[in-house]
DNA sequence: TGTACATCAGTGAACGCGCGTTCACTGATGTAC
DNA sequence: TGTACATCAGTGAACGCGCGTTCACTGATGTAC
């Protein structure tokens, strides 16, 4: 997402790719420093040393602007579970599954306000558009991977409503694997998101002084039992 | 915390105390409208019919509002879930689990700004204060109170840091069980609150068209595996 | 290569809005004698 | 029981703030001949 795709002939196209870079880079900045809720067209105008109603020749309104970010951070994070999942390829399930959390953690405690955006409640006045909903996918595509041969564990019958959604499921990530195991991956998944919530959003405040290790060993029993 | 615990004496008591209710009612009303990041006492005072400093008689500030909204939100949900605790008394913890899980569920689809306001990202410009902890414990402690006797398998070693955070939480929640069950109660709390999350922030979206049997599943495969 | 015209980035002023909080006030309710 | 004073709920105006978006504009960059 860094680049753009078609080679840039003015100068003028240059530039303006440049100060839409800009723009977001400014939106970011804002981002991480008051939360999505806050976030305001006028401030990052200000921080460009521009006027506010410059930033309409780029972004058609906010909504659009918040979009825009949304989907950088969700390629963000893609990105660096994909990175994650690479890495430890070869290494034994469990493993992988662990360190592709941690590294999630890891990104969601260096940009808590991204974090939020793409997993905390929904911001105030916007309405997400589908176009947020593909790359919204990446990053657990990237997680369920890992978990394909999690061991079958014959558990069920699910109810017929389940079974729809397992298809669904997995259709939408590339995920084949039985029942009972979407739904283990589901669980998995789950988890490990509200966890990281719950520590970012202060439900877990004071419990630990080290909550990366409480985060593996929570992560790790869950998995583990799951047959991961 | 519907009523108070000292009799009222003069009717200005008693006229204040109810003032004070129709606030928080009206309040609640608002926070279902719109969420909490745009609740706007000078919207509750017109909603009273009543002039925005008048509010100020009751709340020293916005901020307190919404402490008090908090707390009612902790209580409400503590109260629902004490009572399915109560309720399914005797039964296996596997059904009791499940149970309360989707009376957490059915509180959270009913009251999604509440649920916010409580579970999801923090309220721009609002740090909550202290008092917010003790009834924040209070639906966890209920639940955690069904998986007491969960099966130890005797899985770790833990980390230090979470053998000393399975201190804090047996101390805070008044749960006496070995390590390996604390953590497998963590693991299954937060996994039913990323569930609410995913489910109510939208991360879940067009999966399926019956959700709580979704939910339900994914709940107790987790809790079944989990050995409770 | 040079000129005439079209495109478009950024300006600056304005619109209309809603917000939290403060303050001096009036009039009703409560208290002490 | 009646009066004088104190308390306090609610008023209305004001303060100072920031916001998203629109609009006519100027001046620089690009294009066609």
């Amino acid at each position: 997402m860094t680049g753009d795709d078609k080679p840039l002939r003015t100068a003028r196209e240059r530039a303006r790719s440049e100060i839409r870079r800009e723009i977001l880079d400014a939106a970011a900045r804002q981002l991480a420093d008051v939360g999505a809720g806050s976030l305001s067209l006028r401030a990052i105008a200000r921080d460009l040393g521009v006027v506010s109603s410059a930033i309409y020749r780029y972004f058609p309104s906010r909504d659009a602007l918040l979009t825009a970010l949304i989907i950088e951070a969700y390629d963000s994070l893609g990105e660096r579970v994909e990175r994650s999942v690479a890495a430890t390829d070869g290494r034994p399930p469990l493993e992988r599954w662990v360190a592709a959390a941690c590294e999630i953690r890891a990104w969601a405690v260096d940009h808590p306000h991204d974090y939020a955006l793409v997993y905390g409640s929904p911001v105030p006045g916007y309405v997400a558009p589908d176009d947020t909903i593909a790359p919204g996918t990446r990053p657990t595509r990237a997680l369920a991977s890992i978990a394909v041969h999690a061991i079958s564990r014959d558990i069920g019958p699910f109810s017929d409503a389940t079974r729809l959604a397992a298809i669904r499921i997995r259709s939408a990530l590339g995920f084949d694997a039985p029942d009972d195991v979407v739904v283990a991956v589901v669980a998995a998944w789950t988890q490990l998101f509200g966890l990281i919530s719950f520590e970012l959003f202060g439900q877990l405040v004071g419990l630990s002084d080290d909550p990366e290790a409480v985060f593996r060993d929570a992560v790790a029993t869950t998995a583990q039992r799951l047959g991961f």
